[in-house]
DNA sequence: AGTCCCGTGTTCGATAATAGGACAACCGAA
DNA sequence: TTCGGTTGTCCTATTATCGAACACGGGACT
């Protein structure tokens, strides 16, 4: 009842204890215990104990009131997300940020069909775009994922991807740089280059803005420096 | 069995999931199924049930051989943990960083005795000390701690403070900002001043170093400036 | 004060999810 | 080829979990 699969999908609690960290992530305020127990679907005494064992292991933490909030130890986790490849790419990204004034973000490959932003960096001053970590979107759409794209062999490129879509990659293959608009997000435009590190699933690096005031070609040409700096920096 | 305490102390199956995560986090290479079932102690047939569940909601991945890494879906919660601190503070701890050619970093209060690193920033060029987030210590000892104490009030202080560190804290209030060496860390020196916000939990913002090559008065006039830029872009 | 109400924390028996043995299928190495 | 080591899948006894019911505590309102 809980997973609607036919063959077993996994453990239900388990499952519940994940989609509790998930829902408190998307929430914008703390959570009572009745308001998770509602959302999840369960009693209240089946999200107590839930709550419970989260919080032992400080993924969430209490409020002075008693409301949950999602807990620091989240954080030790991401930080073993491709430890590596965050450590050298993390002050890249913050000096890109800054020379072009724009938010810069790592993205990789996630599975085969989704490409998901792993770490942004937003330029000092100005009013950049915040681009969420964790935002996810099919690889066929947007700066990053074609970027991504570009980085592998076409062989490895999934089968459902779109005539259209192929051919624009095979023409972009040539400036060696890919670009969105209106495509992931509204009036936002991206410019994007694969990342391509052994060991590593493929990844881009980008950049966002409402609009560029400088040509693509000369934002591209500082991603593939950053971009060079990084693969320096992992060393591999 | 799987929880000593006598009461009961939470979830079993939820609580091994969570660990397997931690394993994860721990490890410096990818494992294998039988790896994390032997690490967490249970039948494989368990771990693999387990791991499918996380895997279902992208906190794991695999590789090409098969063997387990965390997933980029942890980055999606991460990214929801004292959002809006996060936000305000990360411009801030680069520009602190590369000022001053020193690692910055953000820690708040967990619990009432632990304090954890919730984001660094390493500066662009010079060989910093990397600090990893997540790194947990408690609150008595080291810069990070002993500044957030600085910024509670002396009766939210935990009853189980020695007296020299009361002594210690006392008379550092006049200077306004906290110092160690030492005492976390082997030969690492740190310092590193309050951060108070009104809705977030105590926290503190320091930088980390072997040696100073300015005076730490200098460095904590440069950090108090952050702290105000924080709080300004934090609104609150 | 008192009373209601909404919330949390705890207990406990029935039940359903889980634990783990066993087997099949697979892949790479010798 | 055969072997050794792995992963993926069933199956049933067991046991962790579910959820109702209860006790407690703090506000808000009368």
């Amino acid at each position: 009842m809980e997973q609607p699969t036919g063959t077993q999908a996994g453990s239900q609690t388990l499952s519940r204890g994940i989609r509790l960290l998930e829902i408190l992530a998307s929430a914008d305020r703390n959570l009572s215990i009745a308001d998770l127990a509602n959302a999840l679907g369960v009693h209240r005494s089946v999200a107590y104990r839930l709550l419970r064992t989260l919080e032992h292991h400080d993924l969430v933490t209490r409020d002075h009131a008693g409301q949950f909030a999602l807990g620091a130890g989240l954080a030790a986790l991401t930080s073993g997300v491709a430890r590596n490849l965050q450590q050298a790419a993390l002050p890249v990204l913050n000096e890109i940020a800054n020379d072009l004034g724009m938010t810069c973000l790592l993205a990789v490959l996630q599975g085969s069909g989704d490409v998901v932003t792993l770490v942004s960096a937003a330029p000092r001053q100005s009013v950049a775009v915040s681009y969420r970590p964790g935002h996810r979107h099919p690889i066929s759409s947007g700066g990053p994922g074609k970027a991504i794209l570009l980085g592998m062999p076409e062989s490895a490129w999934p089968a459902d991807l779109s005539d259209e879509v192929r051919a624009e990659l095979v023409e972009t293959r040539v400036r060696g740089y890919a670009h969105s608009h209106d495509e992931v997000v509204p009036s936002l435009r991206s410019v994007a280059v694969p990342l391509i590190l052994s060991g590593q699933p493929p990844a881009s690096i980008a950049v966002i803005h409402v609009s560029f005031d400088r040509t693509e070609a000369e934002i591209a040409e500082r991603l593939k420096l950053g971009a060079q700096s990084v693969a320096r920096a992992y060393g591999a």
